[in-house]
Order: structure tokens, then sequence, then C-alpha cells
DNA sequence: TGTACATCAGTGAACGCGCGTTCACTGATGTAC
DNA sequence: TGTACATCAGTGAACGCGCGTTCACTGATGTAC
């Protein structure tokens, strides 16, 4: 037995999980830190198909390549281990979010914008929006509130970018707040579709952003013919 | 030993189920059926809670006050019976939209009774709705297909149904089904929110009732605009 | 640089438990005469 | 109406299995001198 050589991502490697990059070395730290994400790489994978709540320590643990008594080292329980992925899958769409709104480009189209951003990031991070979008109703009371909290973040987050834009600025603020929960509503809706759309569709997701954009100008332009 | 005397019923009772109503007599069909009606309302009371995905045949049994091995003379299987609750569920609100367009007052303001029917028919059936919502995303593959089918077939009938209306009659046949499909998407958004209202609070319901006739408004409203 | 000891990520045996499913059964209901 | 037999919804014992969790352990990495 070596338990030292990075038994856990190469394990992983030959259970075809494929994500750690089964590099040997480091301190014991980065070692501890790798197992830690082949874990949680693992459970994201596994719950692509099973759906979380269906998904045991053990099955985590052996596509992990690892014992099951392991996980406690890096987890409390499956559960607390939902919980990070819950945080880690909106962590990665509010790092997108920030770096958009770095380009002033946004804000001459946000809905062009939002549509690409959102399509873009979902792309890239199938696994963890797919996480969400199964749980986010689907899952323990515990995870299900965790989703609810970071979307209506979200959505604050979304009414002030809103507000700083030139056509808005004017609007009432529970105006804006409506229209920011509604376009939240609108991402985590196709936010579902990109998720089931197979790889290399890539005319689906055209559709899927076309369909995006169409409905969030309709949001914006009903709302405007409402109130005046 | 009094298998025939409604033990199903009457340990359902005694487990807190309620929804059976413990008469104990008629044919051995009605029985029959009466014990299977009460195993789909147990799964439907413990899926509220776990999630139906999360239920054994067992946890279903006790609460149906029936032994495990009875609900195979029911059901094939767990995943059997979730798909039966899929249909049910649809019929329910199937019914309700029958109705619904028997009174003519529907065709004057669609809007309005869609609102209206969607809160009632959601408040009478909220294991129902709550079901459909969870498993819609959350459920094993078959269930979701399942669910996804009767939601385009609901889409296509209101495309249908809105066809109908003195203003939409002139659209073209694509715009009347993409408005359906909002419509439909706003539906199931809007129910998921009313089934998470505690009971009794009718300000709630009320709020949610405002909110998707303002969101049906807004869709019917830009789509106008936007298109002139 | 070399040695002796501490740390701790990962191990593997063992546990009790609830699971789905099988099977032969029981006895009230249903039917034929 | 009464009797003899058939049906079949519900029973209960038994099975093998994967589960989460406990525990004492191992041995490579880390640290103090």
């Amino acid at each position: 037995m070596q338990p030292r050589v990075g038994p856990a991502s190469l394990a992983a490697t030959s259970a075809q999980q494929g994500t750690s990059r089964s590099e040997p070395g480091g301190t014991r730290q980065e070692q501890k830190e790798r197992t830690r994400e082949t874990i949680m790489a693992s459970a994201l994978t596994l719950s692509q198909t099973y759906g979380f709540a269906q998904i045991s320590l053990r099955q985590v643990a052996v596509q992990a390549g690892v014992v099951p008594t392991a996980f406690y080292r890096h987890f409390e329980s499956m559960e607390n281990l939902g919980l990070v992925l819950v945080e880690q899958s909106f962590s990665t769409l509010r790092a997108m979010i920030r770096d958009a709104q770095r380009n002033p480009s946004v804000f001459e189209n946000i809905i062009n914008a939002s549509a690409e951003v959102l399509v873009e990031a979902v792309k890239n991070n199938k696994a963890h929006f797919a996480f969400v979008a199964r749980e986010r109703l689907g899952g323990t009371a515990a995870i299900r509130q965790a989703i609810a909290h970071e979307l209506n973040q979200f959505s604050t987050e979304l009414a002030i970018m809103l507000g700083r834009l030139p056509h808005i600025s004017r609007w009432a603020a529970d105006d804006v707040q409506m229209v920011a929960q509604l376009f939240v509503r609108n991402m985590v809706s196709k936010a579902e579709d990109v998720t089931e759309i197979p790889d290399g569709r890539t005319d689906l997701e055209e559709r899927i952003k076309e369909s995006a954009r169409r409905e969030m100008r309709l949001i914006v332009i009903g709302f405007k013919e409402w109130r005046s």
C-alpha cells in the first residue's frame, strides 16, 4: 500500500472518473485538497445521472477511488457535501457575472450580453447547473433552502446592475426588482433547457439563446408599455 | 386475522394517514380499489416531505397500513407507481381546465380566469402539484420524461384554446404556440410558489395570483408591441 | 545533513439496519349447483 | 336457501445486499533537534 502517492486520483482515473489530473506529488495539504476535489467532482458526475439525493456515500467514494471511510476526512456527511456543491455552483456563476460586468459593451445591450453569458456559463459548467436545476426543488430541505437563498441574492445583485442602466435608472425600485426576478426566473428556466441538450448541438444552443433574448426583450417592452 | 374487513384503510387511519374513508364493506373489487388509492395517497403524502425518489416501497406500505408484499398486488414497482401519480396529477389539472372552458366568462378575460383556475387548482391539489414540481427535474429519467410529455401536451391544448380568442385568432400559429409555452412556464413557476406557502395564508395566495396575472399581461402586451 | 518522533490522510474489518423481492400461506368473498 | 369449491387480496417469514458509521491501524509526510 502507498496511501500517499495520489491513490485517490490514480484510482479515480482507472474508475473512468477522469476529472483529477493524476499528478502524484505536492505537499500533504495539496494532496488532501486534490482528493477533496476528486470527491466533489465524483458526486457531481454521479448526481447528473441519478440525482444527488439518490447517490450514496459509498458510491461517491468508489467513484473517487477512495475507501468509504476516507470520505469523513473531507466532509461531515453527504448533506454537507451537497451544501458545498451548491456554494461552488453559484460561485462559478458569480465569477462569470463579475467578469461580464467589466466589459463595457454589456451596458450597451444588457439583453444580448445576458443571453450570451448565460449560455456560455451553462455550457462550461453543465454539471453545476444541472445540479442546481435538479436539487432546487428535488433536493433535501436544507439544499433547497440554500439554493433559494443564492437565487434571491443573485436577483438582488441583478437589480442593482439593472438600476445602473441609462434606460432603467428612472424606474421605481420595486419595478426594477420585479424585472430582475423575471430575468432570474427566465435564466433558471433557460439553464434547465441548456443542461438537457446533448453535446455538440450548437444549433440548439443558439435557439435557446435566441428565445432567452426574445423573452427578456418581451419583459422589458411589456413593462415599459404597461407602466406608461 | 381478518384480511378482508378493510385492514388497509383501518390501519392507515391508525397510522394517521387519514385519506381513506375507513368504510369497511363493498365488493372485493371495491376494497382492492380502496387499498390502491390508499397506497397512492400514502406515497403522495410521504413524497411531500422526502421527495418521491427518496421514499421506499416499505415506507409507503407501512403508511398505507399494509404489509410490504401487498404493494405488488397493485403496482409493479415504485417507478410504476410514480408514473401513475404523474398521470393522476395531470388528469386532475385537465379536468379543471375542461370545467373552466365551459364557463363563457373565461373567454372575456383569459388572464384573470387562468390565474384564478391555476391558484384554485393548486390549492385543492397541493400534493399533486408539489409532486410534479419536485419530480419534473428531480425524479428518475422515466418520470421526468412523463412529466415533460404532459406539459408539452398541455401547452398545445392551451395554444388551441388561445387561438379561439377574438384578439388572438389573427396571430400566426407559431406566435400563439410561443405565448402558450410562456404561459405554461409561468404556470409551472407559480404552481411551485403556491405549493410552498403555508396553509391559511390567503394573502400570499392573492399575491401570487396577482403576479401571475401581471406576468401573463406582460407577455401578451409585450408580444403585441413587439410584433406590431 | 541525519535521526527520532509526531502528524494525519487513507485503510480495512466489522456492526446493525432497512431495503426489494421470493414464496407458500390464509381465509373472506365470490360462484356454481 | 344451503353446500362445496374457486378465487385472490393481504400475510409473514426469509433471503441476500448495500448502506452509514465505528474503530484501531498504517506508513508517508512533516518537524524538531
